[in-house]
DNA sequence: GTTAGCACTCGGTCAAACAGAGTGCTAACA
DNA sequence: TGTTAGCACTCTGTTTGACCGAGTGCTAAC
């Protein structure tokens, strides 16, 4: 549908507009790409390009700027993806090596690295449940009246909390409540425990009739630690460099909303398909980011989600070379994972 | 050294230019506030603040602002302090009993109102060691080759960590150690034992000195886990609505610095005497909040710093008022805190 | 000591002029 | 038939100058 020169000519617009971030007229493309023809030509091409919707004019007399469609097409079938540099690949090493040591600050660092090297905005969303499974519950003593309880994880210590001890119950009988679920619940992820075995364990584990509510209790506690997710965030200062967001209107309502975090985690669960997706200005349902574009991956080991890495910038984003920063980080964040893990 | 009028004068200007931010002339005042003088008298005695260095004009024939001797005059002379109003007060009761349920969750929301109630970007430091005692520490099986020690203070679980089990140990000696610790240990706090307890503990607790090393290693890691303070901030993107930071440039600049925590700790250790400071411009000592104000107050328990509040503005801000919620930020966070003491 | 009056100064705004970049069209060329 | 050179035209951003308004400082009168 578009022949080869229509191709080059619209990928070295696009190149050319994501570096400089200006409309492009047909005399600066023949002069920056040597693609063998006059600008005369280019302008007609462009007409066409422009008629087909992959361009648009900010106003007659000025160059021309991708469209949605134009961007789309791009990310789809035009754009090259530049390795990541050497150089890069050792500043990442290098800070996940002095940085990282509990298993949250990896996520936090994994964060705050995506932001750097790829000038934008990122995320990484965590869903506390998917990525470990259950090892056992523990009841620490805090005081009279309350205890602490802690839930651990193959990943490690996952949530704990301060628990008031039920009336009439001592630390002891707590414990043994602890002591029965975890042979019920040991190695079962929490999505399992959530759907398939909590009914279970109110009936078999309980001898003792007076305890039962007191363990549906704590099964519940457990339940609302587990069922948060963590979302970190990274390079939010990083939209002020970009030229489209010198309106400082604009900049505050998208600052107020990546400060939503129940927002961002909602739209991030919405593309929640395997491998990387490019979503691109209006794509995106919530109108706050429609000038945004959003490259997120979403992981899965054995089917369960482990984790979704995300960058967001504008619309003139560097796709490829964000895809592959974001495919490099997915590997080594792979690769780190497993050292925290059985 | 200024007489009535004066102060009554320079008052009114700058009331007037905290809530305007315009440069502000004689004849507005005049009609503003009725003084009982007119325009003319009003520019002499304005003539006459500028000479003495309480007013500035920013070109000739526009009105004056404050300058910073003028905001230090008007803060610890002039300045009215109006009361919370219950409308606030609702605010503040209903969204701490509504959100908080951990201690750090405490700080987060603290930080959050602030920056709510105050319309400006709110710190809230906590000095991890400070503010609680040692209670015990615990090893938590983990696998074969680490374990999870988790440090239990009187105000709840303060922080845990997976280690590794040293060569040639079992996690039921790292367990007796622990033990032996604890005996040692419970009831002080971080700072004596850093200061004192530590190289006694060495000597005398072990029996076994094939333990010594390890137990020494156990040691250093409850205390790297204890020096860390913590750091809530909240309401960074209420510089975008001043007027003062329609500057993007500015803006990122302040930004970017709230970001390093290290600094933020630095510049509020800076002034850590009792009760409230004001530090306005240039008085801070670090240049990128030169043109910010910074109203901090540093709470003690029996000569502990428990937390440093701050709220951080442009140096044109409603001191009054923020004092004054400050002020009822801190009773009421005293209150609040108790719940989660002994 | 206070006030009215007046000349003066300076920033912000508006409109017109202008330069620059880019287009679309036409006609010539290979 | 596809490509190119030339040219008139369009549109934006910037500069220039005029003008208005707000505010001042000074002087003289009250």
């Amino acid at each position: 549908m578009l022949d080869e020169r229509k191709r080059k000519i619209l990928q070295a617009i696009i190149d050319d507009y994501i570096s400089t971030a200006e409309p492009i007229g047909s005399r600066t493309i023949a002069r920056k790409f040597n693609l063998g023809i006059s600008p005369a030509t280019i302008r007609n091409e462009m007409a066409d390009l422009e008629l087909q919707g992959y361009l648009e004019q900010p106003h007659t007399s000025a160059g021309r700027v991708p469209s949605p469609k134009g961007y789309r097409f791009y990310v789809d079938c035009l754009m090259e993806r530049p390795e990541v540099t050497p150089r890069e690949i050792a500043i990442i090493d290098n800070w996940y090596q002095t940085k990282v040591r509990r298993i949250d600050e990896v996520f936090q660092e994994t964060a705050r690295i995506l932001s750097k090297v790829t000038r934008n905005v990122s995320l990484v969303l965590v869903p506390q449940a998917a990525h470990c499974r259950f090892k056992y519950i523990q009841f620490l003593p805090f005081d009279e009246r309350r205890a602490i309880l802690v839930v651990v994880t193959d990943a490690g210590l996952m949530e704990n909390k301060v628990i008031d001890i039920p009336q009439g119950l001592s630390l002891e009988d707590l414990q043994q409540i602890g002591v029965n679920m975890n042979q019920r619940l040991n190695g079962l992820s929490f999505d399992q425990i959530k759907t398939s075995v909590l009914s279970e364990v109110k009936q078999s584990v309980l001898e003792d009739p007076a305890l039962f509510e007191t363990a549906l209790n704590i099964l519940r506690q457990v339940l609302a630690v587990e069922k948060g997710e963590k979302l970190y965030m990274g390079g939010t200062t990083q939209l002020l460099s970009q030229p489209e967001f010198q309106d400082i209107g604009k900049v505050k309502g998208l600052l107020d909303m990546l400060e939503e975090e129940r927002l961002l985690c909602d739209i991030l669960h919405m593309h929640e398909s395997d491998g990387m997706i490019v979503t691109i200005g209006q794509e995106n349902k919530y109108s706050g980011i429609q000038d945004c574009s959003m490259i997120q991956a979403t992981y899965r080991v054995e089917g369960q989600v482990v984790g979704t890495v995300a960058v967001l910038g504008p619309t003139r984003m560097e796709y490829g070379k964000t895809i592959s920063v974001l495919e490099f980080m997915h590997r080594h964040l792979g690769e780190i994972l497993q050292k925290y893990k059985i």
